[in-house]
DNA sequence: TAGGTATTTAGACAAATATCTAAATAATAT
DNA sequence: ATATTATTTAGATATTTGTCTAAATACCTA
C-alpha cells in the first residue's frame, strides 16, 4: 500500500525538507546532503524512503545521482484526507 | 509544531482506522476498542497520540469518554502539501 | 460503602527507526 | 592503471514505537 510508505516518508523533518530543496530545483545527493548537518549515508537512506514512497525520482548523470521532486503520489494522501473531510 | 504530530498520528494504520471509524460516529474509547484486535490500553494509547495531534477531541461523559473526529487539523497537512506542489 | 464497569497509567519488551563509521561500488581524470 | 570523487551498502548502536499485562483511577449503582 503506498499511502503507507507515503506516510512513513512524510514522518520524518529532515525528509519533509528534502522534499522542500528539490521543490526549487533537481540536486544531486551530495548536494542534499550539504544542506543537512547529518552524513552522507543517513542522508541516502532517507532518499530511499523517500524513493520508495515515490515522492522523488533519481536519474544516474555519470558519477552523480539526480533527485527530483515527484508530487503526483500526494494525490492518494490529498484524498486520502478530503475523504475523512466529508 | 502541530504538523509534526499530526504526520506522526496519521503514519499507523489502526490510527488511521480510527479516524475513519470516528467519520460515522462519535465513539466511547470501549467501542473503539472493541472494532480491533489490540488490547484497550493500546488503543488508548494511540487515542492519546490522536489527541495530541487535534485529530480527536474527547469528552467525559459518566464513566464513557466519547470521542469525536477533529479534521481542521489536516488543513495544515493539506496546505503544506498544496504548497509542494505549486 | 462495596462492587462493578470504563478508561488510563506504569512498566516491560520486541521491533522499527535514525544515525554513525567503515567499506564497497561506480564513474572520472591524470 | 591509479587515484579521486560521488554515492550506496553493511553493520553497529541508541532511541522511539507499538504492544502487552498489571495496577490505578474514576464513575455508577445497589
Amino acid at each position: 500500500m503506498i499511502v503507507n510508505k507515503v506516510f512513513k516518508a512524510l514522518n520524518d523533518n529532515t525528509r519533509r525538507e528534502i522534499l522542500n530543496l528539490l521543490k526549487q530545483k533537481d540536486m544531486t545527493a551530495g548536494e542534499i546532503a550539504e544542506a543537512f548537518n547529518i552524513t552522507k549515508p543517513s542522508i541516502s537512506h532517507h532518499l530511499d524512503i523517500l524513493h520508495q514512497a515515490e515522492l522523488v525520482t533519481s536519474e544516474k548523470q555519470g558519477q552523480f545521482v539526480i533527485y527530483s521532486l515527484n508530487t503526483t503520489v500526494l494525490d492518494d494522501i490529498l484524498s486520502w484526507m478530503i475523504t475523512l473531510k466529508k
